[in-house]
DNA sequence: AGTCCACAGGAAGGGCAGGCGA
DNA sequence: TCGCCTGCCCTTCCTGTGGACT
């Protein structure tokens, strides 16, 4: 008890570095968003006839993560429903994220999501999806509402639940009697539009906005912005912006990224008892956010998933190089004769195998050795000291 | 030019769990 | 409790394919 106490009096008595650690995290939206100017006035335009009641045109909106482009949509939203209540019009935005995994990832879990947002009820499974088409219906019609759908990550959505969902979506309107929706979708897949049913696409495509990335100077002004928010005056040393901003630009311009570098560094700076952020808590920083993110996911993959990366692990050992799915499978039913795990088929191991790959876990390419067939070659893409973690934990899960 | 390897990865469907209303 | 619906994980079956070899 005394040792906690210690830490907790340590704490109160160290001079504090954040006012408003808020201000660094995505859920922030500031006053002001430096260089979206554009694209907030064009979004704006193409929202605007909502608020003379008339329906607005689908949009989408395409940029890399870390370009802003939540941000914009959401606050041109909330400024939208703010003229519009004083204006005595009704205007609804409802924002969804389809990569929040188990809420809005596949048709069931968004409109369940969408009904909830009206205020109604909906079981988390169970129901015909046309009776949550009524349900949703009825919801927005009840209100007289003109709805704008904010859709972010859309590309996730159709590619588990297909894009049938978009095109009801869109549908709807030919049966709505006194409401209007429309869609905003959101993607950092440039080539999403294009994977479309040419229905959806020409109906769900009417407008277009491209978010560009943030160059470095533009990073830098951007983290200046939140710092004088976040921070005490005079905690970050010289160069750390210019650190996060240059580590973030190098990730093509992500300001999500340079935010987090940002925070992390300061909450380490906060746990050492250095009154100061320097630069070396960015380097650290950049460890920890690596470190923390990949033991994650790790340790929230199912059993089988672990036991084909366990595999992986094993194979590279074994072989000090670039693998094959031949060895990881040798090894991944090794394991599972050792633990009594019934080993997956090969075709659901190459399933897992792209899953952990997408995960940045892995990397893995398809690669011809011509006569001798295709196989995908696999290499790890974590840092050692990641590694070391991760069999760690692996290890602990299969002693 | 044609063959053929060894897998990738798409499609379809089975089986299970969770949840509903009757 | 039963029948029905869903999502999810998985298997089975299948077609596609890049390039070394013949």
């Amino acid at each position: 008890m005394g040792e906690l106490n210690n830490i907790f009096n340590q704490f109160l008595e160290n001079k504090p570095i954040f006012d408003n650690r808020e201000a660094l995290t995505i859920s922030f939206t500031p006053e002001n968003i430096p260089y979206r100017n554009t694209q907030i006035a064009d979004l704006g335009r193409i929202l605007a006839p909502a608020l003379k009641g008339a329906k607005t045109s689908n949009v989408f909106i395409y940029g890399r993560c870390g370009t802003g482009k939540t941000l914009v949509a959401q606050y041109v939203g909330r400024e939208l429903e703010e003229v519009s209540k004083k204006n005595g019009v009704n205007v609804k935005i409802v924002y969804v994220n389809c990569k929040m995994k188990k809420s809005a990832d596949t048709e069931y879990r968004l409109l369940a999501g969408l009904i909830k947002k009206f205020g109604k009820d909906v079981p988390f499974t169970g129901l015909p999806t046309d009776q949550l088409y009524h349900l949703f219906f009825d919801a927005i019609e009840g209100n007289d509402n003109n709805v704008i759908l904010i859709i972010d990550e859309v590309d996730a959505l159709v590619q588990k639940a297909g894009d049938e969902i978009l095109y009801n979506l869109t549908r709807m309107n030919q049966d709505l009697k006194k409401s209007k929706v429309s869609i905003i979708g959101i993607t950092n897949d440039l080539g999403f539009i294009d994977k479309l049913d040419p229905r959806i696409k020409s109906s769900l495509n009417e407008e277009e906005l491209i978010f560009p990335p943030y160059n470095a100077v533009q990073i830098q002004e951007i983290l200046r912005d939140r710092s004088k928010l976040a921070f005490v005056p005079d905690v970050l040393e010289q160069g750390v912006i210019e650190k996060c901003s240059a580590l973030a630009a190098q990730e093509h311009g992500d300001a999500r990224k340079a935010l987090d570098l940002l925070r992390v560094s300061a909450e380490l700076a906060e746990r050492e008892s250095s009154g100061k952020v320097s630069i070396k808590f960015v380097d650290k920083a950049e460890d920890k956010i690596d470190l923390d993110r990949t033991v994650e996911i790790v340790k929230t993959q199912p059993r089988q998933s672990q036991a084909v990366l366990w595999g992986i692990i094993k194979a590279i050992d074994e072989t000090e190089g670039d693998i094959e799915g031949s060895d990881v499978i040798e090894q991944y039913e090794k394991l599972c004769k050792g633990h009594g795990l019934k080993p997956l088929t090969q075709r659901r191991v190459s399933d897992l195998i792209a899953e952990l790959d997408m995960f940045g876990v892995i990397t893995s390419k398809v690669l011809s050795k011509g006569r001798y067939g295709r196989t995908r070659v696999i290499s790890l893409d974590v840092s050692d000291k990641v590694l070391e973690n991760i069999k760690g934990i692996l290890s602990e899960v299969f002693y």
